[in-house]
RNA sequence: GCACCUUUAGCUCAGCUGGAUAGAGCGCUGCCCUCCGAAGGCAGAGGCCAGAGGUUCGAAUCCUCUAAGGUGCACCA
C-alpha cells in the first residue's frame, strides 16, 4: 500500500475523466504529474503540481486547470479539503478515515512499505571484493556495509537480488601472500623468517604458517619455490577468505555468491568474452597516444590488442592485453561481467572505493557493449571512511601497528551502531566515524535517536500488556501531531521507492530518523497533555492510543532491517 | 593537461531527480518533568545554496564557464 500512489491514481484518473468530458484535450502525457507531500505541513498533507504541469501542453491557465481538478477531487471520500495555491498547486487534506485506515494497515498486513517496483528484475550488487590477502579494514567496511543495504532495499523494493563477492585471486598479489605465509611457515619451524621489502608484514599471517606446518609437516622447508607455492597460494588465499568471511558475518553482511577470478582462466572464458568484443568490431591492435599535459617517464609508443570502449562512452580506448601478450587486469574484469550478463541480470551494480573512479566508465563502457546497452550498469563509488576518537582524527597506519580494521570496528562500536553510522552519509560524501561519538546516548547520535523511539513504545507495550490490555488494531487521533506520525508513516512506501530506484539506501536512515523525531515530539506533547499519552485510564481507549506507536514500531523495525540493523527493545 | 566527485547556517550534513517562505543535529539564547523513559520536547537567532551566465511560468536541483578541495589518468592487480 501506497497512499502517495493511490491518490496520484486518482488525480490521474481525474484528469482522464477531465479528457473524455472535453475541458482538457485528449492524449495529454501525465507522467510528469506528482503528487508529494507539501514542504509545509500547514499547506495540507498532499500536493499536486498536476496543474501546472499540464499547463502548457493543454495550452490553458494553471489555475482554470486547477480549479475543474479540485471539483473532481473533493468528490472522493477519502479527501477532506483541496485548495489551489501559489501558481496553481493543488493542496489536499485527507479525512481522518485514511490516516486510521493507514494504521489498520501498517498493523495487519504484511510487509508494508514493501514494493513491486523491480517487478522481480533480477540484480546483481557486487560488493566488498576485498583482495584476499589481509584482514577487512574500515575502507572495506563502509564498502559491505553500504552494498549489503542496497541489496536489502532492492529486494525490499521488489527485485530479485544476488548478492556477490569478486574474490582478486588471480593476480601477483596472491602471489605475494603466498610467499609471506611461506615465511611464517618458516617461522613455525624455528626459523627466521624473512619478510623481505614488499611481502605482507601483518602477524595475522602467522596462524597461518602454523596450519601450513600442521598440513605439509616439513616437507615444503628445503623445496624450491616452484614447486610449493601453486599449493601455498591456494592454501592462503582460501585462509584469508575464511578470515573475511568470518569479519562479513561480524558484521552482518552474507554473500550469495564468492566468484573466483581464477576461475576465469583457463576455461576459455576470457577468450569467449573478448570474441564477443570482437564480432562486435570492438576489437583492435592500435598504439595509444600518451596522456596529454603529463608525460610518463618511461613512456613509449606500444603496439596493444584494444578494446574500444570509446564506442561506449569511454574516453579512451583500453588495452586488454599487455605487449608481451599476457591479459592485463581488465580482461577478466570483462570476462568477469560477460558472465554477469549472461546469467541473465537486468541490473548490474559494482560497489567501488572511490579511489577506483577512473574505472567506472570503461566498465559501463564493456558491459554496455556486451549486452547491446541491454543490461543497466550503475557503479557507486565509495568515498572514504574518517576515523575520530574524542573529536580528534585519528590516524591509521599500518607501520605504526594503528591499522584498525573492520573488527576493530566491529568490536568497539558493535555491529549495529557501525552499520547505521555507515549509511548517515550519501555513498559519494566521505564519512566522520567518531569511535566516542557513535556510543554516545543522545540525539546528536542518529543510531541511539531510532532505537530510542523504539525502546520508548516497547516500554509502552510492556506496561501495556502488565495492565492485560487487549491490544486494538483501529487508532483513534485526537491532535495533529498524531496525524502528523500517521503522516511520516505514509511517507515511508515513498521512501523505499525513491531511495531504491537512485540506489541510495541513506534515504532510509533519514527517514527513520525523521520519523522517530515526529514520534518524539508527539511523545513529548503527552508531557503537558494527559490526552495524548498512549496509556489511559480506560483499557478500550488505551488500546486504540497505542495502536499508533505500535505502526510506528513496525515500520522503525522494517527500516532498521533494510539497514541490517536490530531494533532495541530498551537503553541501556 | 584530461576525466570523475565535492562545495548548502559558525561546525557536521539532508534536500523527495525542476516546485511554494531552503531543512536537521551540534553550538548559542529562552522555556517545558506532582512526567507512558527529560537519554526527550518547544521556541528564537543564524543563508547571496562557492561565483558568473543560460534554459522557463519556476533552479540549491538541468546546461556552460570560473574558483577551491579530493580521486584517478598507458603492459601494476
Amino acid at each position: 500500500m501506497n497512499l502517495f500512489a493511490d491518490i496520484r491514481s486518482l488525480v490521474i484518473d481525474s484528469l482522464n475523466a477531465m479528457s473524455a468530458e472535453g475541458v482538457l484535450p485528449e492524449g495529454l502525457e501525465f507522467s510528469n504529474v506528482a503528487v508529494e507531500p507539501p514542504r509545509d505541513p500547514l499547506h495540507g498533507d498532499m500536493a499536486t503540481n498536476a496543474a501546472m504541469v499540464l499547463a502548457k501542453p493543454a495550452k490553458m491557465k494553471p489555475r482554470d486547470i486547477a480549479e475543474k481538478l479540485s471539483e473532481k477531487l473533493a468528490a472522493d471520500a477519502r479527501i477532506e479539503t483541496v485548495d489551489v495555491a501559489g501558481p496553481g498547486f493543488i493542496n489536499l487534506r485527507l479525512s481522518e478515515a485514511v490516516w486510521s485506515g493507514l494504521v489498520e494497515t501498517v498493523l495487519t498486513t504484511e510487509g508494508f512499505g514493501r514494493s513491486t517496483l523491480g517487478a522481480q528484475k533480477k540484480v546483481n550488487v557486487e560488493y566488498v571484493s576485498a583482495n584476499p590477502t589481509g584482514p577487512m579494514h574500515v575502507g572495506h567496511t563502509r564498502g559491505a556495509v553500504f552494498g549489503d543495504a542496497l541489496a536489502s532495499l532492492l529486494d525490499f523494493a521488489g527485485y530479485d537480488v544476488t548478492r556477490e563477492y569478486y574474490i582478486n585471486d588471480g593476480g601477483a598479489q596472491v602471489d605475494v601472500l603466498a610467499r609471506s605465509v611461506f615465511e611464517r611457515y618458516r617461522e613455525a619451524h624455528g626459523l627466521s623468517p624473512e619478510i623481505a621489502e614488499g611481502l605482507y608484514p601483518g602477524d595475522y599471517l602467522v596462524p597461518v604458517g602454523e596450519a601450513l606446518k600442521e598440513k605439509y609437516g616439513d616437507s615444503l622447508l628445503d623445496k624450491p619455490e616452484e614447486e610449493w607455492l601453486a599449493d601455498v597460494r591456494v592454501f592462503a588465499t582460501d585462509a584469508m577468505m575464511a578470515m573475511i568471511r568470518d569479519d562479513l558475518k561480524m558484521l552482518g553482511v552474507e554473500m550469495d555468491r564468492f566468484f573466483s577470478e581464477k576461475s576465469l582462466y583457463n576455461t576459455g572464458l576470457i577468450e569467449t568474452a573478448i570474441k564477443e568484443l570482437d564480432e562486435k568490431g570492438l576489437i583492435y591492435r592500435g598504439v595509444l597516444e600518451p596522456p596529454k599535459g603529463k608525460m610518463p617517464e618511461d613512456w613509449e609508443p606500444r603496439e596493444q590488442t584494444l578494446f574500444k570502449s570509446t564506442a561506449h562512452g569511454d574516453d579512451v580506448d583500453r588495452p586488454i592485453q599487455k605487449s608481451d601478450g599476457a591479459w592485463t587486469y581488465f580482461a577478466p574484469d570483462i570476462a568477469y561481467h560477460y558472465d554477469k550478463v549472461k546469467r541473465g541480470y537486468d541490473v548490474i551494480i559494482d560497489v567501488f572505493g572511490a579511489d577506483h573512479g577512473g574505472y567506472v566508465k570503461r566498465m559501463k563502457a564493456a558491459v554496455s557493449a556486451l549486452s547491446d546497452g541491454k543490461v543497466d550498469c550503475d557503479i557507486k563509488l565509495i568515498q572514504l571512511v574518517k576515523l575520530f576518537k574524542n573529536g580528534a582524527p585519528f590516524k591509521m597506519s599500518k607501520r605504526a601497528g594503528t591499522f584498525v580494521t573492520l573488527r576493530d570496528v566491529v568490536e568497539q562500536a558493535g555491529k549495529d551502531v557501525t552499520r547505521f553510522i555507515m549509511l548517515t552519509r550519501k555513498n559519494d560524501a566521505s564519512l566522520d566515524f567518531d569511535f566516542d561519538k557513535v556510543l554516545e546516548q543522545s540525539k546528536d547520535n542518529p543510531v541511539f535517536y531510532v532505537q530510542y523511539a523504539h525502546a520508548r513504545i516497547c516500554s509502552v507495550l510492556r506496561k501495556a500488556e502488565a495492565q492485560g490490555i487487549t491490544l486494538s488494531d483501529t487508532p483513534r487521533f485526537d491532535d495533529s501531531a498524531e496525524i502528523a506520525v500517521a503522516r511520516k508513516l505514509a511517507d515511508f512506501p515513498r521512501q523505499v521507492e525513491i531511495a531504491a530506484k537512485g540506489h541510495e539506501p541513506h534515504r532510509i536512515a533519514f527517514y527513520l530518523y525523521d520519523l522517530a523525531s515526529d514520534f518524539h515530539a508527539l511523545w513529548n506533547k503527552g508531557n503537558e497533555n494527559e490526552a495524548l499519552r498512549f496509556l489511559q485510564d480506560d483499557a478500550e481507549l488505551s488500546a486504540a492510543k497505542i495502536a499508533l506507536p505500535r505502526a510506528v514500531a513496525v515500520v522503525i523495525s522494517a527500516g532498521l532491517a533494510i539497514l541490517g540493523v536490530t531494533p532495541a527493545e530498551e537503553m541501556r
